[in-house]
DNA sequence: CAAGGCGTTCAATTTGTATTGAACACAATG
DNA sequence: CATTGTGTTCAATACAAATTGAACGCCTTG
């Protein structure tokens, strides 16, 4: 560690990784932390410049950051570029990020599980219950029990506060 | 949905699509499902047949649900071949996996933190701190913040109970 | 101790996805 | 209205990670 620019390469390394990490690919973790340590609103000039990396992929990246709460855009007079500068709150990225992360597929999940209760009870009914509908609406109810209790988890009053 | 047999291929399908979109491969989600849903241990063979994947896949894949503690290796008296079920905790399971996918990354982050910030905080004492000194330090102070939160909500009561 | 059954390993391959870059649309400018 | 400076799109590509399968080692059994 020499000086204040390795710090902020460092970090851009070490975000890229992170974002990597999640399935997201390296460069949304980089410009993010470029953006987050610089003092000034950055372009997408500079960061196609900083990082290396292509036009496209700078616009896109930032497309999802904004997305995110992550990053918002600013003018500057008199400037014809587009400038952004990195919003710090962590905790609602996040969030936000892992609702893009597993939501659709939870989402669907959710769908079935319902489904397949609702099937299983009215096989119930019918009178002639396969052999292994007990077994099956044993587990069923172990996931919706699992389910709700994430659920409420993740919308509890104190994750809310405490991961703002 | 037609009979009993639907509702696991359909439950396989969606863990499948689930632990890819978490980044570990098709094949965990899957192979965990079907033993989920089976009444009897599992054999490897019976996953690579049930499931049309590789013997070494269905190997791996085992071992690491093994590690996560999804799946328990039980003896059958007579059979050589290695059997397996379920377990149903879902929470620690999770927790497990999670670590697993975001453990390396903040140790190193981590590290990297605790080291820049000292790093700046001598660099103030030498008496000729760089014009951006205070802007980074601001940042970093940022950073560790979320830091700690985050590592609270993790170890907090709250969590290990509802999320056990 | 030979033979067959079983799980493991790892280099090769396949698959999925991130990244690129050329073509494009749009606006501002002269 | 041509030109220059922007950001966007998306098919092509490159890259990384998951998956395969043949080779291997270890038991067990006869």
């Amino acid at each position: 560690m020499n000086d204040a620019a390795d710090i902020r390469e460092r970090f851009v390394a070490a975000a890229g990784e992170f974002t990597q990490a999640l399935g997201y690919g390296r460069n949304i973790g980089q410009i993010y932390a470029h953006i987050y340590f610089s003092r000034d609103p950055q372009s997408l000039d500079n960061l196609t410049e900083s990082l290396g990396i292509s036009k496209g992929s700078a616009s896109m990246s930032v497309r999802q950051l904004e997305q995110w709460g992550a990053v918002k855009h600013v003018w500057i007079k008199g400037e014809r570029k587009d400038f952004y500068e990195a919003c710090e709150d962590f905790g609602r990225i996040m969030r936000k990020a892992l609702i893009d992360l597993v939501g659709r597929t939870t989402e669907s999940a959710d769908a079935l599980l319902t489904e397949s209760e609702t099937w299983l009870a009215a096989n119930r009914k019918t009178g002639r219950p396969p052999a292994d509908t007990d077994f099956l609406n044993e587990r069923m109810k172990k996931i919706r029990d699992f389910r709700n209790r994430a659920h409420y988890l993740w919308n509890s009053p104190l994750i809310r506060v405490l991961f703002k």
